[in-house]
RNA sequence: GAUUCCGUAGCUCAGCAGGUAGAGCAUUACACUUUUAAUGUAAGGGUCCUGGGUUCGAAUCCCAGCGGGAUCACCA
């Protein structure tokens, strides 16, 4: 049985009553719409004439019930604008009841209703819906947060009583995107970036594809896969990491273009930047080196800032950022040593070990020279790239799936992109021979031995891929979610995920009536021992029947039940004894 | 995983030198035919996150747990 609040109770009355007065309060049959609220909000004044006969459904986000006329205020998708609501005018005959039962005592905020009637504007200068005729299409249980908004006479919004429980907004998403339109913007602007990376892909001739996400081996990334397990098959599968080395089997295949809006998994700790599940891009060009590919990400980037925002500059926490090509480009090595002072292109993995220890930078045993690497520019020099940067040319250590430098055979093709401080792609020229690659894995076993968790498995499907032949290709991700971040100025992952990870809510179940009356418990009791916080049989079995007898009486008195007859500590006890 | 802050009505938040639980909105009732977050009058609504402890007495102090946020660690 459910908890429900004194408001819960009163809807549920009501639509019970609906029912009673033979008012379905979820009617089955289509409402025909023909304009939003926004359609009317832009082009009414210009164009009177064409809002004489209008139908539009969405929710009542407020009523304002002023004797035989009230003002609402409905939302849809689009927006929200006011009706106003008069009775003789839904109520056309005798019969009051659609405008003072109806309307009045059993409609409320959160409801569905289509309306029908024409649009006009009020003395005060709003224009609003004038409403013929009314029909409920799905009645509330359950109060939606009142979040009320109020526009000064510059035009700004102000708003009152935002809902601004993380929790809240984070679990139940589809309230928050009720009572709050910025949240709801965030998430259309996030489709709006994939749309305009797809369009500007598509415009190539590039080919979105599929891989797979439950996969034997997880490979193409450095972390920790979430396992599962295929029953027919008896073996276990991987969700996975990164599908990269999917995609580069396609361009085995043939395909000279391909790219991929992936779920990706990792089994790692979760904070404002990292959620378990999340979005990448990958995208594969043949015959295109990481030069290339700069310069593609840097048209892409301006590409979808212009569609999304319509501008290359935009603020993101206390800075500007502009995306204006060409970005610097800077080695990681010269990024370095230009935060720290050290030159630390010749050092082997012991004076690495040391520089970071000089550096305060905090190391592992298990670290190889790679990682030493990244926690150096991670910690001294990441944060420092506001504005688009290309960091280019990592050690061969920490790229083990990217083509060897062409002029430095201890340097890959690589590049990451940093903005506002944060890694928001990656890239490499691809490492297309075969056996190079499998000497790569193999230095990832060698790791993996040394109790890194996070090493690349050898994926031999991939090797044999590689032996028949990959083009020079070029290849980059995005992390989705981090862009959007970005873009939409939002510090958390969770801002820009519709149903970001949560510990799973513990609910209470309630004991049903049937569950009390099989203890023997009286009837009249059972709201007493609700009221008293015994709402499961478990919890009432661990209490005393001492303090069961208290409480009772406390409660009986509060309620002003002196007629009620409070059971004997012997009734009690035998309660507990079933 | 570590540190730290928070958890009071449907929502936003007060309340803490321990002494009967508060406000606004929302809800209910009555009045009102053009209102602009907030008409007027009245009423109802709470396991003060959970469990222990200290105390004559705990929302308030102490301990533990649960949930969430922030910082850090790992990573994208």
């Amino acid at each position: 049985m459910q908890i429900l609040s004194e408001q819960e109770i009163q809807r549920r009355q009501k639509r019970q009553q609906l029912i009673e007065m033979g008012i379905e309060p979820y009617p089955a049959e289509a409402f025909p719409v023909n304009v939003s609220a926004k359609d009317i909000l832009k082009n009414y004044t210009r164009n009177k004439t064409e809002y004489k006969d209008i139908s539009i459904a969405g929710r009542l986000m407020s009523i304002r019930i002023s004797g035989a006329a009230s003002f609402a205020e409905l939302q849809d998708e689009s927006g929200r604008i006011q009706l106003y609501i008069a009775r003789d005018e839904i109520c056309p005959t005798e019969d009051k009841t659609l405008y003072n039962v109806v309307f009045k005592k059993l409609i409320d905020i959160g409801d569905f209703v289509g309306v029908k009637g024409y649009v006009f504007t009020t003395q005060t200068g709003e224009i609003t819906i004038h409403v013929t005729s009314l029909k409920l299409l799905a009645k509330s249980l359950k109060p939606l947060p009142i979040v009320k908004q109020q526009k000064d006479t510059q035009g700004n919004i102000k708003t009152y009583d935002a809902v601004t429980d993380a929790e809240f907004k984070y679990r139940q998403r589809y309230a928050d995107l009720v009572v709050t339109p910025d949240a709801k913007q965030v998430f259309i602007k996030r489709t709006k970036i994939i749309n305009a990376m797809r369009n500007f892909f598509n415009s190539h001739g590039y080919l979105e594809v599929e891989t797979p996400i439950l996969q034997p081996i997880p490979g193409g990334a450095s972390a920790r896969p979430f396992v599962t397990h295929h029953n027919a098959l008896d073996i276990p599968l991987y969700l996975r990491i990164a599908n990269e080395l999917y995609l580069k089997r396609l361009i085995v295949g043939g395909f000279d273009g391909v790219y991929e809006f992936a779920k990706d998994f990792r089994n790692e700790g979760m904070d404002r930047n990292h959620n378990p599940e999340f979005t990448v891009l990958e995208i594969y060009v043949a015959y295109k080196d990481y030069f290339w590919m700069m310069d593609f990400t840097e048209r892409l980037l301006e590409h979808v800032a212009l569609e999304v925002l319509g501008d290359t500059k935009f603020v993101v926490g206390e800075h500007t950022i502009e995306i204006k090509r060409p970005f610097p480009r800077i080695s990681i090595y010269e990024a370095i040593r230009l935060h720290t002072g050290i030159d630390i292109s010749l050092m082997n993995e012991e004076e690495l070990r040391e520089t970071c220890q000089k550096l305060g930078v905090k190391v592992e045993a298990t670290m190889g020279k790679g990682k030493l690497i990244d926690a150096i520019f991670g910690e001294k020099c990441e944060h420092y790239y506001i504005q688009p940067t290309f960091i280019i040319d990592y050690p061969v250590e920490m790229s083990p799936l990217c083509k060897r430098h062409r002029r430095n055979p201890q340097l890959t093709e690589r590049f990451e992109l940093f903005i506002n401080g944060k890694e928001i792609a990656n890239a490499y020229s691809e490492l297309n021979d075969p056996i190079d690659q499998r000497e790569r894995f193999e230095e990832q076993m060698r790791l993996m031995e040394r109790g890194d968790d996070e090493a690349m498995y050898i994926d031999y499907d991939f090797l044999r891929a590689l032996e028949y032949g990959m083009p020079p290709t070029a290849g980059m991700g995005i992390g989705i979610d981090r862009l959007t971040m970005l873009l939409t100025n939002q510090p958390s992952i969770q801002d820009v995920l519709f149903f970001p990870q949560m510990r799973p809510e513990k609910t209470i179940q309630a004991a049903s009536h049937a569950e009390y009356l099989a203890l023997g418990i009286r009837e009249e009791l059972i709201p007493l021992l609700q009221k008293i916080g015994f709402l499961t049989i478990e919890s009432l079995r661990e209490a005393s029947p001492n303090k069961i007898l208290n409480d009772l009486g406390i409660v009986r008195k509060k309620l002003k039940l002196e007629n009620l007859r409070l059971p004997t500590k012997e009734e009690i006890e035998s309660w507990l004894k079933k």
